[in-house]
DNA sequence: AAGCTCTCCTGATGGC
DNA sequence: TGCCATCAGGAGAGCT
């Protein structure tokens, strides 16, 4: 599931294989991963020919490319399974292939839009004064952006009648973390996910952004190793990072600090994971 | 009105 | 073997 970490690994792709390319057409395979763009996949495709593309940018899990003389922007959105591919033209087509864009340009790639589940999808948006696509102008910064303000998220934090996890997966308070982040940065702060915010003290509050850095981090010096590969991690996936995980999908293996086995609980129409000791429940939960 | 639940989608997997 | 249920979950619509 791409979080802050691969996003941003396909951000560095888009930077080094797509960047300074001018489009020669786009091809919108399915409606629905085009949904987002109201006007259609005429519109769509209309408005990129001809233009070419700036310097990729990313907030969260969303990223965007400008499209350079008209102060709109590509965002893309990776959804669950959203991958974005640059392939060669001649190689076939993916299975759950969307949207394919070509270039006027010697080069022999294409960039391919691929979503077996199809939550993600592209779109085109007017960008504000900071380049910003205006729909996402409500995501907040994430936490490895220089000007994310800790003690702004501290305050906003104390402010809230919520839990802990439900605030690191509010894009609007700290944008990037997705379910699997979320759980190992817990682990490593060792706080249950049920832990009112109101209650977090400052220093708490600082930890626990030390360790949502840390752990995307470690995510990305694993996944951004090998972006010049390319057709490896151009795409969305975690690399190997999956093999370092601590707490996400460990249900019944011991901890690796105390050996407790870990628990996996329904939340949210989803899971949690965490050890039953090192991240006691608080006392309001059973 | 903030906070929570529901819904969209497809493929892998498991039970019977 | 086939069929149905369950699970994975980001984010916004909609409800209370």
């Amino acid at each position: 599931m791409p979080e802050l970490p691969e996003v941003e690994v396909v951000r560095r792709g888009l930077d080094r294989w797509v960047a300074h390319r001018t489009v020669a057409d786009v091809e919108v395979l399915h409606p629905r991963a085009i949904r987002r763009h109201l006007a259609g996949p005429e519109d769509f495709a209309h408005r990129l020919q001809g233009h070419r593309m700036g310097e990729p940018g990313r907030r969260g899990k969303y990223l965007w490319l400008p499209v350079e003389d008209t102060g709109e922007a590509v965002l893309a959105h990776l959804g669950m399974s959203g991958q974005l591919l640059v392939q060669p033209h001649g190689a076939p087509d993916e299975k759950h292939l969307r949207i394919r864009v070509r270039f006027t340009d010697a080069l022999d790639t294409e960039l391919r839009f691929v979503d077996q589940r199809t939550f993600g999808g592209l779109s085109l948006h007017d960008t504000t004064p900071d380049g910003l696509p205006d729909v996402i102008a409500h995501i907040a910064r994430d936490p490895l952006d220089p000007l994310f303000d800790d003690e702004a998220f501290h305050q906003a934090l104390r402010r809230k009648r919520t839990t802990i996890k439900r605030a690191l997966l509010d894009q609007s308070l700290i944008s990037g973390v997705g379910n699997i982040y979320a759980d190992e940065a817990l682990w490593r702060a060792r706080i249950h996910y049920e832990r009112p915010t109101a209650g977090f003290t400052r220093p708490r509050t600082f930890e626990l952004l030390g360790h949502v850095r840390d752990v995307m981090n470690a995510a990305l010096a694993v996944g951004g190793t090998s972006f010049d590969s390319l057709y490896v991690n151009v795409n969305g996936e975690s690399g190997y990072f999956d093999r370092s995980l601590d707490a996400y999908g460990r249900e019944g293996l011991p901890c690796r600090r105390c050996a407790t086995p870990m628990r996996r609980r329904a939340w949210t129409n989803r899971s949690s994971y965490f050890c039953p000791r090192c991240q006691r429940a608080p006392r309001t939960s059973s």
